[in-house]
DNA sequence: CTTGACTCTGGACCTTGATCAATGGTCTAC
DNA sequence: GTAGACCATTGATCAAGGTCCAGAGTCAAG
């Protein structure tokens, strides 16, 4: 609302390597990235040195939580996108935004499933015994609890 | 506990390409998982023919299913292993189950995290109007939501 | 001004999880 | 008994997502 701007650390120029040293990522994989276009081209010194400011910070560790949850770089392309279209109008963002969330809905839904099926096992199970007692292993070979 | 094998048809002897029509999986999937060690070496027939039965369509159903859900091949060849290692004992088997299912458990809830910060983001947007008023697009930037 | 650490580009290489191709044997239905 | 569909093996290829290397320029400290 208020719009400010909450640069507390206005760093104007960072090297590729101490950007990859802040982000936990490899250098590599910064350049990488770039020729992929997650990464815009920085600014470049008159050395040809890439030249980062915080808003590359912030854009590379976007890319590596949404990377660590296991959107792909294609999906991860497409939700920057959702950004940098702001011509588009909001409502075109909102819409994609609504989408990867029932994406990520339904996959939760089926971690569920799976996680309460092997939970229901894992109690079933008395952890010692003949083998054949334990739903684990029956389970594990059958397509589904039932229930 | 009955301990009864619904076995209602017991089929003997499928080809490859009979497994991989019933299970929806392409043929070469097949015979690379089996050099990779998550489908056992089948019997062959005098010709040399892969020979599977309904033990081999559960196993192979299991391993799609688990990679539908983003196990990677090596953890299910883990899980499979807990099927195989019987002789370990029960304990083993529960409690590799547990380890399996803490896993899982924080995978979900890392993704609920996410999910549930996403749908702040799309229920503040109003959908229309100026960018500027898109929470979507501030925190896409930005380290996370403030909750 | 030299030395060591850093960066540049271009291209080769790696792992995972398959998929395809070539070459040749098998099965089954007419 | 032969055509057309299947199957076998070996080895190449693919796509994603990086990672590494060579050869050459740059920077900062002493």
């Amino acid at each position: 609302m208020v719009y400010t701007c909450p640069m507390n650390t206005p760093t104007a120029s960072l090297t590729i390597g101490a950007v990859a040293k802040r982000v936990g990522v490899a250098i590599d994989t910064i350049r990488y990235y770039e020729r992929e276009g997650l990464l815009p081209e920085p600014r470049r010194r008159a050395s040809g040195y890439r030249s980062y400011d915080d808003a590359s910070i912030a854009q590379l560790r976007f890319i590596r939580r949404a990377k660590n949850l296991g959107f792909t770089l294609e999906e991860i392309r497409e939700l920057l996108s959702l950004s940098h279209d702001r011509r588009e109008g909001v409502a075109a963002v909102k819409q994609r935004a609504q989408l990867r969330l029932a994406a990520l809905d339904a996959r939760i839904a089926e971690l569920r499933r799976v996680r309460d099926g092997l939970a229901q096992l894992v109690e079933s199970c008395p952890g010692h015994g003949a083998p054949d007692h334990c739903l684990i292993l029956l389970a594990l070979t059958n397509e589904e609890m039932p229930s």
